[in-house]
Formats: C-alpha cells, structure tokens, sequence
DNA sequence: TTCTATACGTACCGTACGGTAACATCGTCA
DNA sequence: TGACGATGTTACCGTACGGTACGTATAGAA
C-alpha cells in the first residue's frame, strides 16, 4: 500500500534499493515454495533465503509460519475466484461457453509439469486438524467456490443447481488430483467431455 | 514367517509373552497414524510409542521412516485393489451392478467424520518429488487402479474404455479430496448418479 | 550349565526446525 | 539536523526430529 503525502509524490517507487517491501517479498516466496514443494516440507530458513531477506522480516510481517500460510492460502483463492468470477462474468449470457473457456484454461495449467493442483486441496491434505490456520483458509476457500459452481450451474438453467455444482466439483478435484498423479497421457483428458455428460444430465433430467 | 524345525512345532504360538512381533505392532501403528494425521505429521517416536515398542525395533524392521510409509502404502494399495477385485469378481455378469456395489461401500466410508481420502493420493500430495519412496510407491498404485477402471469400463461394454475408465476416476478422486473437505451435506451425495450419467454417456456414445 | 541367536530397551547423537533478542543501517520527513 | 520507522545482521534459544551405539533378556541347542 502506498503511503499519501501533501504533494501526492510516489514514494513507493522512489525507495532506492528495496524493489519491494520485506513482506512483499516474502510472500512471493512463500507462494511458489509452498505450492511446488507443500507447506510443511518448506521451512521458514528456505522462505527468507529465496527472498532476500532474513528471519526477523517474516515474523515483523506475520505472527508465524502457520499464519503465513494462511495468507498464502487467502491470496490463493481470492486470486483464484476473481479469476472465475472475470471469466463467467465477461459473457453473462452463456455461462456454459464461458465455464467452458475456464475448463481449457485450467487444462492448459494443469498440463504443465510441475502442475501440483489446487493449493487449498493440498493444505485441507497436509493439515487434517480442523483447528489450524492453513486448514480454516483452505475450507473457507472450497466453501466459496463450491458456491460458485452452484451457481454457475443455477445460470446453466438446472433446476437442481446443488447437485450440478457438486458433480462438477466433484470433477474439478479428480483434475487437481489426478494430474499430479499421472505424468503421461493424464485423465484429465477427459474433463470437457465428462463435463459436458454431467451438465446434460442436470439440464435434461429435471427441466 | 514361521521358522522350521525338525519336529514341526509351531514355534510362532508358543511364544509367551509376545501378542505380536515389533515389526507388525509397528506396521498397524504407522498405518492408523499416517492415514489420520498424515506422513509428515507424525514422527517416529509417536509410532513406536502407540505400539509399544521402541524406536531399535522400528529400524530393525525397516530401513527408514520413509521405507515404512512407503511400506504402509503398499499394504494400503494391495488391500484396496484386492477389495475391488473380490467385489467385481463376485459376479462377472453384471459388473456395473457390482461397481455400484463398491460406490456404495465407498461412499459409507467417507461418510465417517475421520475419513481422510485416499491414502496414496494424501502421500503423492505429501511428497510432490518423484524420487521419493512414498511417492513411488504411491504412484504405483494409482497407475494399478486406473488400469482396474479401464478394465471394469471395458466389462461394461465400453468401446473406449480407457476414457470411461478416466472419467470414472476424476469422479472418484474428487469423492476422495471433498468427502474431507466439507462436513456437512457432502458433494459426495452426487456421486452414484453423476458416475450412472458418465456411465450411461460413454455406453451409448460409442457403440 | 554354557553357548548362541534373536528380539528388545536405555540412552544418546547431530541436525534442522520455528522463533526471538539485541543492535546496526538506511531513507524519509519534520 | 535529528527523530523515526522499517529493514537487515548476527547470534542465539528450546525443542522435536530421524537415527544409532550398546547393553540386556529370553529361549532353544549342545
């Protein structure tokens, strides 16, 4: 965030040496190293080496790695839902073209080789405990956006917008697991198919 | 293993004092364990502690504490293949009744408030490097699983049985990562009828 | 009894972890 | 200038981790 001042100037962009604020830094870091490699396997030495900094930075920034964590895991998904939200809301009048578009953009990542799926799925796996930071922001995100997809399917024109989200979302964790799974000839070839087959059933069934 | 004697005495029963050998105490504890809280989680010495034992005999029977997990995940992955196996094999004639059987059972696991998914794909989430013995391990008994769904798809008449047998799978997978997500009212309610409609499509797609 | 093999426990090791105290440095603005 | 706030440096703490050296108890064979 950027300071005001009485004559507007950016000060932001004038500090010297520092591209960006310690926290800044450490969140980037934090970002990459806990999705590729997992949260517990990442420890905070590793964290403020990769960003420059050192350890007293990440704890003036946050209270622990568990609440770093679940900052990471916020950003996560209020980046991933305003993704979802942008790309449905650019053509409301089709929904179903639109999800498309977003299935071929989530295929496009996940054939990538060090696709490692849905970073809140991996947290709610690495932190069973209910209780824990990175477990709360994990569900609070898989709530949300299992929302979405009901709604998206209320849009579609099911009549049961419920069961229709929940198929798909059923699908769309089989994507986050499965193509970390397989590194050749991934099921996930099958998405668009199996997820057109399941929105026709909805939409056919109870109409 | 039992030792043999010249007089054929059973040796293994006759031993006093010992319920069961270290290594198999061991083996139950590190299953529980891992499965519930995950690998990471749990240390060696809450293993050995739960079963009794000491952590000498830990590594008298395994050579590390990621032999023993990817021990745990070979046991895991024989077990849940043999299951499917003997409820298909029941009655070869009518093998989509049979699966529906198994969804069954599956869904009335993951209706526990302690299930945890998948085991194997909880490990691959655990240790995203190849080279790691649980992984490998892991990732063996999926490629093992997804050949039993081509397999069970090509019995249902599928002409293209590797894709039903994929679809299937993103369906499964994803009943395994949300049935732990989500307490209440699971999207994992959907799934026989949504599994029917992918069945149902890749039946009458493709004849 | 004595020998030997097997199974097990006590006590310990080095290391890496998350986290902190104390102090130095730099840029900003009054 | 001088005060201030944010950041960086160094050194450290207590703990939990995976793993091991070494001694001990038991049971069968001779």
């Amino acid at each position: 965030m950027s300071r005001k001042t009485a004559a507007g100037k950016k000060i932001v962009a004038n500090r010297r040496h520092a591209p960006k604020r310690a926290g800044e830094r450490i969140r980037e870091s934090a970002r990459d190293l806990f999705y590729k490699r997992g949260i517990r396997a990442v420890g905070v030495d590793e964290i403020v080496t990769r960003a420059g900094v050192t350890k007293p930075s990440l704890y003036r920034s946050f209270s622990s790695k568990d609440a770093l964590a679940a900052d990471y895991l916020r950003h996560l998904g209020d980046e991933g839902l305003a993704h979802f939200d942008a790309l449905l809301s650019a053509d409301p009048t089709n929904p179903r073209a639109q999800f498309r578009a977003w299935l071929a953009d989530l295929l496009q990542n996940a054939a990538r080789p060090d696709y490692r799926g849905c970073g809140a799925t991996n947290a709610a796996v690495e932190y069973p405990d209910l209780g824990h930071p990175a477990r709360k922001a994990a569900t609070a995100i898989k709530r949300r956006f299992r929302g979405r997809l009901k709604q998206l399917s209320k849009a579609m024109g099911a009549s049961q917008p419920g069961k229709l989200g929940d198929a798909l979302l059923l699908l769309l964790e089989g994507v986050y697991a499965s193509a970390q799974l397989f590194n050749d000839n991934r099921p996930t070839r099958v998405l668009v198919e199996a997820a057109d087959a399941l929105i026709d059933h909805y939409l056919t069934r109870d109409r």
